[in-house]
Formats: C-alpha cells, structure tokens, sequence
DNA sequence: AAATTCAATTCCATTAAATGGAATATCCGG
DNA sequence: CCGGATATTCCATTTAATGGAATTGAATTT
C-alpha cells in the first residue's frame, strides 16, 4: 500500500504530470518519435496516449510532422521568452553578472537548482560569433559544474544527500568526480572556502569557478560562476577570481532580500 | 448546437487547455500575480483554480515566490532549450541564415505563423553585447512585421481572411497600417513582388525586408528576414536585398523538400 | 490584545473528463 | 492488389477534476 503510493508520487501524477511525461520523452529523444516509439517509451496504452498527444498538438507544445513524427512545439518557445522575461531573480542578478562579464573578461552563467539539475537562466559572455542560446534552458548535472557544485552546497543536509544519492556518475572526462564520496568530500571544502570550481571534469578545456546564492530558508538555491578556457584562464587565475564571484552573489542575494522582502 | 461546439472549441478545452489558459494569464500579466488576481482574470472557481495552480507549480511550470505570487517555471525554459535545439525547421534554416547575415551585416530574423502570431525562432547579428532571448519565443503581431506580412501573403485565401477580420491594428508608429483593407492591399503587393517590408511600421527606426517560406500544402508557413537600422539602412538597400532575401527563403524550401521529404 | 477583514487553503459529494481494450482505418512496400 | 505495420476512432467504464462552502491563516485596525 504504501509503496503503491510513493511510486505513484514519483512522476506524472495527474492529467497535467502525464501530459508533461510524454512532452519529456519527446524531449529526450535523439530524433522525433513517431507514435508506437512514443508508445514503447511511455506507460500508457494507445488510445490513451493518442489523445494525450493530440492535445498536446493543440495547445502548441507539440508539432506534429509530415511524416507523422512529433517534436516540441512552438508555444513552448513563447512561453520560455515570457518566463524568461519576466523572472525576476534574473532581472535582479543581470547588473551583477555584467559587472562580473566586465571585470573578468570572460563568460558568466546564472542557473538555477531544479529536480536535482542545474538550468541555467542567463548568460553574459564576450564578442565571440558562437551562437546564442547555446545555454540558456539547458540542464546539466550537478557534479560536475561550478554552479551545480556551488549551489548543492549550500542545500540542507537532507536535501543535499538525496542529490547525492540519485546522482549517477557519468565520467564526462578524466578529472570527472567518480563516486559520492568524492562528491561529499568537495562539497565539505566549498562549505569552507565559499567557492566551487569545475576543473575540466565536465568538458576538457573549461574551467570554471562558481559560488552559491541561496534564500534564508534555502528552498532556493542558486549560483553563479566564471568560466573560461583552460589555456587562457590558469588554475591561479581562476583562484584569484573566487572573491570576485562570492562578492557577486553576496551582492544579487543582498538586492534579493530588499527587492523581494526579507522572508524568503 | 453548431454555436455550441464552435464557442467550446475557442480555447482553455480539457485540462490540459485549461491548465494553459491559466499559464497564458500569468504570462500577460505585466507583475507576478497572485491568487485573488488570477481569480478575477480566468473564469475558473476557486477550488478549482487553487489545485491548477498546485499542480502547475509542482510541474515546474510555474514557481509560487514568497509573497504567493506566480511566475512562469523554470521547467518552460528546459523544455524551450530543448525545442529550440532539436527544431528540424530551425536546425535547416541555420545556415542560411548565417550566409544572409554575412552577405548583409544586418540582423537576420526566421518566424513562424503559429495563432495569427508571428513566433521568432531564430536570429543572428553582429557582434553586439545585445541581451539574449531578446527575440527568441517572442511573438510579434502579423501587420506590422515583414516575417509576418510575408507569412500571411502565402496562406490559402480562407485563413488569410481569418487572420485579417481577426486583426486589431495597434498604431505603433505613424507608418502602421491602419486597417484591413490597407493590409489586404499590401499583400498583393507583397504576392507579385515576393517580398514583405516593414517600413518603420512597429518601430521608429527600425526597416526590414522579408520573404515567405511554406510547405507546398501551406499547412507550414513562416519567413526570414534582414532587420536594420534607418540611418544605416536605406529604403534603396533594403530593395536591393529582396532578392537576397527570397533566395534564402527559396533555399531553405530546397532543403525542407529534400530533408523532410516533398509531400509536406 | 481582541476584533475585523481579506486572502489562501482544504473538504467532499457531484459531475465531467480521461481511460483503455478492441475494432477500424490508413499507409507503405512488395 | 495484397499483407503487415502503423495510426486512429469508439464507447462503456473508471478515475480524476470540479466547485460551492467551510476553515484556516495572516495582516490591519480599534
């Protein structure tokens, strides 16, 4: 009975949860699925999940293709640009992340902490001709980035250790934490020292320093981080900045509190 | 009884629909709202209301901040991530735009027509420290955009009108047009030139040329665009890049056909 | 401090909508 | 034109959403 219940908690509770499993499995799909791929994927049986999609076509979250195959739609789009737009936790921190952009030179993120990822939700970086959005919505796991790092640190005990338990440790490069002892471990030193740093252990060649922003109460969790290419930031310099960054999360959670009132 | 299925079909249909319609609230809203707000706004009974939110929240669709006011969720920017990169339409067009932005410097702009709305998929510029997600999911009015006067040139005769009757003409500038049959008067132009320009019509300053792309059955249409500056832009340039602008959008058709098959 | 007001939340009998197994229609390659 | 796979529709059953009313909670005033 009462593991009926905490694995129907899990996910796609309700009308609203299921349809958002389907719009999930489309997301992860390499390429867009055609219906029975859909069907393999999800738990629903076929009528049920024929009309689930056909509503999910109607309300633009999902396109559906010539060849019958179905990819996230264009309301979703509309809907990021006003969240985006309108966030004000982002609005808040944007002077401060240019200020940071303008002090280092090189790129600044913002994520969030969210179901034990981190998204990011801005991003200010140099005069290079790479494209845009290349980051902005995206989540990355938290092991293995400075703002997730960052921001896991400063979760209550018990939520930091369910992080850390759900955690699976891909080995993204060579300096990859490996286990959730080397998590726990790193997680103590940034408790120290402020600062977490990503050491080329998501991607060779990107360094990155980050610190934590956080509510009061900390059921928001945030962070915010330096990064830049290894041959042209060393580990030094990268050291140096560490000041700079927990001073600008200092700052955007200082202007949270007055903007935002005190009791968060 | 025919008046009944018509007005039931409009919107907010299922939960789902309804679950938007709130979404679509909280997004028009020019502040974070709260209950009693949203209340008022939709049509919903409080009950029912208060458990959409609840589940809309624990979707990540919408976050509830301390003071129990509502802002779009962060799981809107995931999924956008993730529509945007997968986007086949988008990931074609690419590099045609990145050509057409070379060959004229100018920002380049790709829509789609999706609610009698023209949706910014996508956009390169210059260099500039301009913010991101400034354009993307942003959706801009049909008449007094180039993407969207080229867009709605191409559709079938029937749904041009329903967007046209369905139109209400903001006077942005002096140069916006005023009235459907202006508009309908302009669209022939733009169905024997093959090109849609907008003249400082939603903003002082700002000039664009565009060209419609469509699917042959016309269930897809969207267009690109060249964006600049009045002062750096003249009328006569801008007609000199028609041509440009509707080979782009010819090779983009090229592409589409032969990547996504020729029966669209 | 008690009283008043306004907003948010919970409750639960009723109602409406989602479900899902099976039948049917449609597309595609041979 | 046929056979196999895929998508779509149907409708009795079940499950989840509904919504009016009562309760709780928080802020404001007397």
């Amino acid at each position: 009975m009462t593991s009926k219940k905490a694995s129907a908690s899990k996910s796609g509770t309700g009308t609203l949860g299921k349809a958002m499993a389907v719009l999930g499995i489309i997301a992860a799909s390499p390429h867009p699925p055609r219906f029975t791929e859909i069907l393999r994927k999800s738990d629903q049986p076929r009528g049920t999940l024929h009309r689930q999609l056909t509503n999910l076509v109607e309300e633009g979250l999902l396109n559906i293709r010539p060849d019958m195959s179905y990819e996230l739609g264009y309301n979703l789009l509309k809907f990021a640009a006003s969240a985006w737009a309108g966030n004000e936790f982002r609005l808040i921190a944007e002077p401060h992340l240019s200020r940071l952009h303008e002090l280092t030179g090189e790129t600044v993120h913002l994520g969030v902490l969210r179901d034990g990822q981190v998204i990011y939700l801005d991003k200010v970086e140099g005069t290079q001709s790479v494209r845009m959005y290349s980051q902005i919505g995206n989540a990355s796991p938290l092991y293995c980035t400075g703002v997730g790092k960052a921001a896991i640190s400063v979760l209550p005990q018990a939520e930091m250790e369910k992080c850390i338990a759900s955690t699976i440790f891909h080995k993204y490069t060579d300096h990859t934490l490996k286990n959730a002892n080397e998590l726990r471990t790193e997680i103590e030193q940034i408790k120290l020292s402020g600062n977490a740093y990503d050491r080329e252990e998501h991607e060779i060649g990107i360094r990155c320093v980050a610190a934590p922003i956080y509510s009061p109460n900390r059921t928001f969790v945030a962070g915010v981080s330096v990064t830049g290419p290894a041959y042209r930031v060393s580990a030094d310099t990268l050291e140096g900045w560490a000041g700079l960054v927990r001073g600008t999360a200092n700052a955007i959670m200082d202007d949270m509190s007055t903007r935002l009132g005190p009791r968060t």
